[in-house]
DNA sequence: ATTATAATACTTGTATACAAGTACACTTGA
DNA sequence: TCAAGTGTACTTGTATACAAGTATTATAAT
């Protein structure tokens, strides 16, 4: 019976959260960690124990889950999908058809708005990395391309925005986890992208738009396998494992 | 208190379906009619008492009509939002955007097995039409186009297709219905865009593509409005209004 | 040993109960 | 007349109970 102390989705963003979403959030985050691994099966009843709740919220956070297609339910129990290769490719697919489209529509707006928020978003990120806050710097990171997204008030771009985020959210989570401790190096050449990025905005420069978004997907997909592993060495600190 | 005896979603179509997928579709189907109209706000126990069921189901159904952003839940209540010409219009694009995808992905695959099984929908859609049923030929009308997504064989195009199903399919039935009663030629024009469309797959023929899709999105979308009024006049057989 | 049948331990979907929170109307006091 | 508080009737989220169905295992018969 290991008992489950420790949480990977940060709690100081689930403080008004339903006990639903935190299970959910949770949940995913240890499924594209690879810590519950691919193709185990879920049962309500036994992650109501683990997560000391009933079964309703669990039945929620499958749904989502399921929706977001990292677990597939079926009739018995719910089949861990989560990420290999090639959902990873897939994601990626989705990202830049969704943003090329989005920036489509903003070469016809105003941008002037939102260069400043993003702007804005863009310093706070600096912060982050200056205090070495690798959840902040994600949580800004999120909010930066939801921002973009946001703008053309699309509300189906938003709906396939919202599938996705949560999947990118714990993609980012876990990627900056790991590049703080082992490449913090990598942190000026993505606040540097993200910048391009602004910049191919206010500009409306198709071209270095399509450039920095690619850049900006390498940054979080580059380093995809064993973010659990990785994970487990940060909140270990390097302790020897004993088993 | 209006006792609600008819139902808008296809009785046979959920035969093996839970009570919460009867809610969802039902519920959908008068949405997106204009029989609840929009901006009105929707109660889990109203809902419960209406449909006799608890409140279960009705959750469950709330949530999967937000994911799809014909409702916004909010504190108290569901609020109604429906689809006005703007969501129309960005429904699609996303269409557009998914099914040029799929087909920039199918130009490099062998494509003769989808060409067979959607030459064999088309001919079911014919049926359809010979003998009128309008329900059938939505069926296979939408299963057309889920054949050609499936094709590709990727999850997060899916997860965009499975959010956007259950809206287009809900505005086909109801664009077909009245078609049926009211514009019964332009069915002939139907199969033909169709077959346009499988012809683009087979000869790998990106503008020809283009095009059927164009036609093919107009032919769903071009007559949207008052789809509850023309589906009261279909069920009401041409009976006089009193009220 | 193999097959058929029955018991079991699960599963899902639904109903219902309840705690905590929120909007709104209705007093009550000035 | 208006402001402040109070009560009521909602709301949501969660827990729990139960019916019906399904896999698995054990038992019995051949």
């Amino acid at each position: 019976m290991t008992e489950q102390k420790e949480f990977l989705y940060p709690l100081k963003w689930l403080s008004k959260a339903s006990a639903g979403d935190r299970v959910t959030s949770e949940l995913r985050m240890r499924i594209i960690s690879g810590m519950t691994e691919s193709g185990s099966i879920l049962s309500e009843n036994k992650l109501a124990a683990d997560f000391n709740v009933s079964r309703s919220p669990i039945r929620e956070a499958l749904k989502i889950l399921a929706s977001e297609k990292i677990i597939r339910l079926e009739r018995m129990g719910a089949v861990v999908i989560g990420l290999t290769e090639k959902e990873y490719a897939e994601i990626y697919d989705v990202r830049l058809l969704i943003e090329s489209f989005v920036f489509e529509q903003l070469v016809s707006l105003d941008t002037k708005d939102l260069v400043m928020e993003l702007s804005k978003i863009l310093e706070m990120m600096e912060i982050a990395i200056k205090y070495q806050d690798a959840d902040e710097f994600s949580y800004q990171d999120v909010l930066f391309h939801e921002t973009i997204i946001r703008a053309i008030n699309h509300s189906y771009i938003m709906m396939i925005w919202d599938n996705l985020k949560p999947v990118m959210e714990s993609l980012i989570l876990l990627s900056m986890r790991s590049r703080f401790k082992e490449k913090y190096e990598d942190f000026s050449r993505i606040i540097n992208n993200h910048q391009l990025y602004i910049d191919a905005i206010k500009t409306k420069d198709r071209d270095l738009m399509v450039k920095s978004l690619h850049q900006n997907f390498d940054d979080v997909q580059e380093k995809v396998e064993d973010l659990w592993r990785s994970q487990l060495m940060l909140s270990k600190g390097g302790e020897q494992q004993n088993d």
